[in-house]
RNA sequence: GACUAAGUAGCUCAGUCGGUAGAGCACAUCCCUUUUAAGGAUGGGGUCCUGGGUUCGAAUCCCAGCUUAGUCACCA
């Protein structure tokens, strides 16, 4: 009880810590009373990682014969003199024998009895050197000859067990893995997985695009004007500048300007921010990958896209088929190119194609697809093509030519009255990206952002601000450009097999953590 | 925003009809020199999410709230 108090008091902690909590604070001050640091500062040179040494060894058994390595103690089953530990290092686990006469050769045995056995718990850091050997039960193991404290951990661990492919105590409580990831990683290290993935998947699109000459560019997140989407954005307040700024949603709007100013081709990971709803496709902060190249068109773009997406499954999956939740998805090269009004005519058997907003009415009607007087020509296909189409394009799969109202920066069709230069990529029923051949006419740029505005003065809260420096920028002549954006998110879901977005952020936004401190509201 | 489910020990979870709060692991003590879900024995550990109500008595029944998850809606 008094270490309770003593504890309270010199934390200030505002709640009681648990037992377990005051005992391993208590062993940490004992390692230092036996004149050890618990939390040395020289570096603990490590020579091998377990999976390796678990690989290597069986084929040579004189290979590890000087190793040293270091982890965090994961299992401990102490039989008196001689014990054995599973360290968990940054690619796996491994088991270390311990015995008591090698790592105390003299008469000294506190190392063993009191450090080791009493003072060492699950959780705690250590680096150990020794020889690699085979246990009588057949485990590659480390017998340990000098152990080294590395960092004592003062909070008990939550331990998952497996035998014969059973789990034992997972941790999965969803709120609690995102909340504090760190321990998900640690108990959960299958997930480390998916972020390696993840980054594997931006390096070998930024080693594509670095191939192909175009340059990787940083542009505004602070932006007195947001563009580049249709989102609402968040708002935030400079002190000495005395303004308003925003969240970029979308960077498309500088890196055309780049586009202007003579770059051949620039693209951009870029951390976007969307001030609208969470669930399992959307975080409030989101990585878009966003890619303009002067001279070519959405056809271009295309390629492009096929080529990169198909290398990126191979670079993770070795093969171009990924498994998706129930489907297999095959990215392999040429994918299926339909118009959106094909695509309509596909899965409907109508052809829209030539159908005035009183007629598309009257499809919607029939397909039953709910509408309302707001919805203007090209709104009422957008529902006729995300009701009847979008769902059951499962392999990968360009749609192409788009209403002009939901475009506001993509170029006029060159041939198709109504519509823009634009496609989207859609796989397992979701997009994956977007692309235009970029509008580049000044004036005909101006009277898309005068219609978004009228959106706007009617309550749309998506609809897009006139951004007057770039029109600017226009007006000096931007060269025909093609421009792409992939959601990095939704792409890393998909190459992960991963439900949620959740999973595939390290940190994804969550309600502020409410602290289970007395209940204060009696209101 | 709607609906459904959940909230009990550090972790994973049981908890019967409303009658003293349970298990495994973790933790402590003891035993043990090659063990395997973490060897054996013993033991300590609880704001049963919060507040109110019903009742002699509530983890359990009722009401309200909070938190979380899932699905749908909205939203690219």
């Amino acid at each position: 009880m008094h270490f309770i108090l003593k504890y309270n008091d010199v934390f200030n902690m505002s709640t009681e810590l648990s037992e377990q909590e005051i005992l391993r604070r208590e062993a940490a001050e004992q390692i230092r009373a036996l004149g050890i640091n618990p939390y040395p500062a020289p570096l603990y040179e490590v020579n091998a990682k377990s999976t390796e040494i678990l690989e290597k060894f069986p084929l040579d058994n004189t290979l590890f014969q000087e190793v040293s390595i270091a982890g965090r103690i994961m299992s401990r089953r102490v039989m008196g003199a001689a014990s054995f530990v599973v360290i968990q290092d940054s690619v796996g686990k491994i088991q270390l024998y311990v015995k008591r006469d090698e790592i105390c050769p003299t008469e000294d045995k506190t190392m063993y009895n009191v450090v080791f056995k009493k003072l060492l718990d699950i959780g705690d850091i250590i680096g150990v050197k020794g020889y690699v050997f085979v246990t009588q039960m057949g485990e590659t193991s480390i017998h340990v000859k000098e152990l080294t404290v590395l960092s004592k951990s003062i909070r008990p661990l939550p331990i998952v067990k497996e035998k014969d492919g059973v789990i034992y105590d997972a941790f999965t409580n969803p709120e609690q893995r995102y909340r504090q990831r760190y321990l998900d990683l640690i108990v959960n290290p299958q997930y480390r997985n998916v972020f390696i993935q993840r980054t594997i998947l931006v390096n070998t699109m930024r080693d594509f695009l670095n191939e192909k000459g175009y340059l990787e560019v940083e542009t505004p997140i602070l932006q007195p004007l947001y563009g580049g989407a249709a989102a609402r954005p968040f708002k935030t307040y400079h002190n000495t500048l005395d303004t308003t700024l925003y969240l970029r949603i979308a960077n498309e709007l500088f890196l055309k300007r780049l586009i202007v100013g003579g770059y051949d081709g620039v693209y951009e990971f870029s951390k976007d921010f969307r001030n609208e709803g969470m669930d399992r496709f959307h975080n409030p902060e989101f990585t878009q990958m966003e890619l303009y190249v002067a001279y070519k068109d959405y056809f271009w773009m295309m390629d492009i896209v096929e080529e990169m997406v198909e290398r990126i499954a191979l670079a993770l999956h070795k093969t171009t088929k990924v498994q998706v939740g129930e489907n297999i998805i095959d990215f392999k090269r040429p994918w299926k190119r339909y118009t959106m009004f094909e695509a309509i005519e596909h899965f409907t058997g109508i052809d829209i194609s030539n159908m005035d907003e009183a007629a598309l009415r009257e499809t919607c009607k029939k397909l039953n697809i709910p509408t309302d007087n707001s919805m203007g020509k090209g709104k009422l296909i957008d529902e006729i093509f995300g009701e009847t189409c979008e769902s059951k394009l499962i392999q990968p799969t360009f749609i192409y030519d788009y209403p002009i109202e939901m475009s506001p920066l993509a170029k006029k069709h060159r041939s198709k009255e109504g519509l823009v230069e634009r496609f989207e990529a859609v796989c397992n029923g979701k997009e994956i990206c977007n692309a235009y051949s970029e509008l580049n006419d000044p004036i005909d740029q101006r009277e898309r952002f005068i219609d978004q505005l009228e959106l706007g003065k009617r309550g749309d809260t998506e609809s897009m601000v006139l951004d007057e420096d770039f029109l600017r920028a226009l007006e000096y002549g931007m060269p025909p450009t093609s421009g792409l954006g992939i959601g990095i998110d939704r792409l890393a879901m998909m190459m992960t097999n991963s439900h949620s977005i959740q999973d595939v952020l390290f940190f994804p936004q969550m309600k502020p953590e409410k602290h289970n401190t007395q209940s204060t509201s009696n209101e």
